[in-house]
DNA sequence: AGCACGATTAACT
DNA sequence: GTTAATCGTGCTC
């Protein structure tokens, strides 16, 4: 299984939002604890021009790693309590990123589980912040870049998702969005119990 | 300097 | 279905 590198970031956001679905997001803690699980739901953000996306107000200190190279974290605090983990696509200059929405959880449950106070499986990682806080990502992964397996995250080429198990629909919770923006349909997402399928169907252990 | 609001979540009716 | 929590950010004055 090899891991995903800088090219395959640095294409259009749709078409890597897509990808993403079934790759095997890998969190490394210095502590020693490995996480990882499968990307089962993505959004897509696409430039100055897409009125949801943080780089419509131009370059600020927050969003400034979205103008970088592609296959680097866009992680940011919102709502006063939540952190939300997005990689940067497209080329650099060009300000665009994926927001991980959800992922099935593969390896170290146990820690997601402590993390997220002992929530039902089902509720560990189903939601951007969710996740955030199970893998335990936050501002020390700002520009982290996600092209270096061994580092603190990165992704590996997981399981194959097919069209026909893939909803593409309006992103969630953009409330002051204008059309058409507010109802582009690039969010994409795998239902958690297809991804436990075509987990199984793989083999994996 | 002040203010409205957010790429959410959890708890509640 | 509704709503509080909670604070950094970016806009307006």
């Amino acid at each position: 299984m090899g891991a995903l590198r800088r090219d395959f970031f640095q294409e259009s956001t749709l078409r890597v939002s897509r990808a993403l679905l079934g790759s095997l997001l890998i969190r490394q803690e210095a502590a020693g604890n490995r996480l990882a699980g499968w990307v089962t739901e993505t959004e897509a953000y696409v430039g100055q021009s897409d009125l949801a996306c943080h780089a419509r107000h131009g370059k600020t200190d927050r969003n400034r790693v979205m103008w970088g190279p592609p296959g680097h974290a866009y992680v940011y605090f919102t709502y006063g309590m939540h952190w939300m983990f997005n990689v940067v696509t497209e080329d650099e200059g060009r300000p665009a990123a994926v927001l991980l929405r959800a992922i099935l959880p593969h390896k170290g449950i146990e820690v997601m589980r402590s993390r997220r106070n002992g929530k039902p499986d089902r509720l560990l990682t189903d939601g951007p912040a969710k996740l955030c806080q199970a893998l335990a990502i936050d501002d020390q992964l700002y520009g982290a870049d996600v092209c270096r397996p061994g580092g603190p995250l990165w992704f590996e080429a997981g399981i194959e998702v097919p069209d026909d198990v893939v909803t593409k629909g309006p992103r969630v919770g953009l409330n002051n969005v204008p059309e058409p923006w507010h109802s582009k349909p690039w969010r994409f997402r795998v239902e958690r119990s297809t991804m436990e399928d075509l987990v199984e169907r793989e083999g994996v252990s």
